[in-house]
DNA sequence: AGAAACCCTGTAGCAGCTACAGGGTCAATA
DNA sequence: TATTGACCCTGTAGCTGCTACAGGGTTTCT
């Protein structure tokens, strides 16, 4: 007899909200567990596992595209892990350039920042003004 | 006589969407143009500067509560600019932050990216492992 | 028995758009 | 002149990843 447990011990377990794991299910992330007489949800540790193995996937900023191609990837352990590398490899690089896009906004406003260091007059403003020119 | 325009011309020369710019219009960030007697947007030159300033502030990833803070700010010229000035230093802090975290990110996709150089199976995977104990 | 704590479904909200559907208007062409 | 095509209008739904209800049922504790 394998132990089961309702969503608010699994949400416990995981740290995962209660409405968050419904969420996943409805995504079809996790799939549908079975039911208690009174309709309740019961879940068992492969759901836990499964459950614990998005929640890391989604702390490294993974889309639940991403996690549901990872977890179909896994699902067949005799197929090549190439994918799991290359999908990898495009988050990361992702993730590298969304990196430069910001540090490049930070140097604009810095930038832009540079021009006002002074409490003005809101129409003496240098940033006011170097937005309205915009060298971004 | 102004010369004025209709929306698809605002579009063109500030390159924003039509859609774009009614959005901007349904949240309050553009005031509610004239209407030609067939209830066409009828813009003027204020117009397009001001939709071209928030384009700007866009383009340096502010959102739009900010951009109407900025706008009240530079609508009244006498006061002071210095809500400009710590809104401005805000924002930088909040990009400085969210570039960290991405930094930490990228250095926890790169050393789980090590732990499967060649193709394997996906049981065998490193990467898998990795996500499924979790050092993250 | 009654109240608190849990569970259910379904819907709406967040940001900042984007993409329709289903209509009206206008200019130019055949 | 009729019709095509490009434009405009409003209103609504979709995207992501949840979160927060409302309005009910169930279980558990006292």
């Amino acid at each position: 007899m394998e132990k089961t447990f309702k969503i608010g011990e699994l949400a416990l377990q995981t740290g995962c909200a209660v409405e968050t794991i419904r969420y996943y299910e409805r995504e079809g992330l996790l799939p549908p567990p079975a039911r208690s007489s009174a309709n309740y949800r019961l879940y068992d540790e492969a759901h836990a596992e499964r459950l614990m193995f998005i929640r890391r996937c989604r702390s490294l900023d993974m889309g639940l595209a991403e996690i549901q191609q990872l977890l179909a990837l896994r699902a067949t352990p005799d197929g090549s892990c190439g994918g799991v590398n290359a999908l990898l490899d495009r988050h990361i690089e992702g993730l590298a350039q969304r990196i430069a896009e910001l540090e490049s906004l930070r140097r604009q406003l810095l930038d832009l920042r540079s021009l006002c260091h002074e409490t003005l007059t809101a129409k003496e403003c240098g940033i006011l003004h170097g937005i309205t020119a915009g060298s971004a």
